[in-house]
DNA sequence: AATATAGTGTGTAATTTTTACACTAAGTAA
DNA sequence: TTACTTAGTGTAAAAATTACACACTATATT
């Protein structure tokens, strides 16, 4: 029912749940509040979407403003809205979860005012969220295991060149358990969406392995067809 | 940021794609519009979020004034909100699914004001729809395409008793397409979580179908494992 | 130079799952 | 009794999944 536009006091907030992967551990990026509610606490980044900007602008552009990245992926996922969630008033939030690489080149431009601080933090460790965080980030985290499983979204976790045992360690992270080395290998090559490149990784003490690199191109091709883990 | 609670002019909605299946066709339920803009256009029903109601809350209030239908399975899949979907404003609206038998016993109670009547159509002929709802309609037969191969919706769309090949011909609609009679059987009778009773199919004019039940006590016990179509 | 170390990379057999496919049985209607 | 219509059933071939172990290579250490 839209034709009648009453005049509402609402908010309508979009918040991250900004998943990173360091090459060692899964890490998601919170915030330490600087206001009440929830002063001190640690939260999910998020913000109010504007006015002008559809739901996907505004969650880019919260993105950049919290992180300076741009051109990740990123995905609603689900609504919260609780009329009780936050505690000064009705705050619909639509949560959004992106995929980040961490480590090396770029790192975070540092994050503003209504932040003491912003920290990258291992989900094996997370402490007491603001608000109903937790459950979004349980939804989440929840919502990735999923969608491991059938799309290419594990790449975005690691750099443009990446080793088969780098690709399996972010999928035993995010599905939470070990995989056996031969069939995963023998699994994800037969999906045809890597490109085996020429190069070795460096800078190890042991055998170099092979570089791989995801191959959108063939991707777009397969598009229809699932991938299934 | 939910720290701060500006004084906002935004309106928050949900539209429900209600799908029902009258033993034959998948159609859904649509409104003729009786007001501007787009009087005189079909519409998905909708309705705006009240100040103290869950999204949930209202999605069910929703789907009882459109239909007097309750304990419906019913699930949220999407938000919408191009800041240009409404012309009189911006509406971001969350959309809904839920999948109804109909048919008969219980009908539609009459709808109210705000339309001039509600109809079931089928899908395979709808006309063009109001506002950006062709979409939220697209997104989400995608939606229930994805969850029939691994939840037990199918069942919302049957009676309670239903022979096998009423449970297939749901599958064939939705999948769109034909299934192998005996490998259906199979395969759906391996998940264990149908019933056969000792009943059989009435008022047939050929060799009566056994009915089944789905037993949700049984698919209590496997959650977790999944289901796979 | 020899050795220790640590991770890379590979094949096969057994099992399970999926697919393709066609006829007889049962009930109703004429 | 016959015609009609749908119910209900099995098997063999192909494909996918699982479980499983060792030799190779590069570096670091002595």
């Amino acid at each position: 029912m839209e034709q009648i536009l009453p005049h509402l006091d609402s908010v309508f907030s979009i918040d991250c749940v900004l998943f990173g992967f360091d090459g060692k551990e899964l890490k998601i990026l919170l915030i330490e509040r600087n206001e009440e509610p929830f002063k001190d606490w640690w939260a999910l980044p998020g913000n109010i979407v504007g006015p002008d900007e559809s739901l996907d602008q505004s969650a880019s552009r919260i993105l950049y403003e919290l992180t300076g990245l741009r051109g990740i992926y990123m995905e609603q996922y689900y609504a919260f809205g609780d009329p009780h969630r936050h505690p000064q008033g009705r705050v619909i939030t639509l949560a959004y979860y992106a995929l980040i690489r961490l480590g090396g080149d770029k790192e975070l431009r540092p994050v503003s005012n209504y932040a003491k601080r912003a920290n990258w933090l291992p989900i094996t460790d997370l402490p007491k969220l603001a608000f109903d965080h937790q459950k979004i980030y349980d939804k989440g985290l929840e919502k990735i295991k999923r969608r491991i499983k059938h799309q290419p979204i594990a790449f975005e976790l690691l750099p443009e060149k990446f080793t088969l045992t780098q690709l399996q360690h972010v999928y035993e992270l995010v599905l939470g358990k070990k995989l056996d080395k031969r069939n995963f290998r023998k699994k994800i090559v037969s999906f045809g969406v890597l490109k085996e490149l020429d190069e070795k990784q460096k800078g190890v003490s042991y055998r170099a392995a092979t570089l791989y690199r995801f191959d959108k191109r063939k991707y777009a091709k397969l598009f229809g067809k699932e991938i299934s883990f």
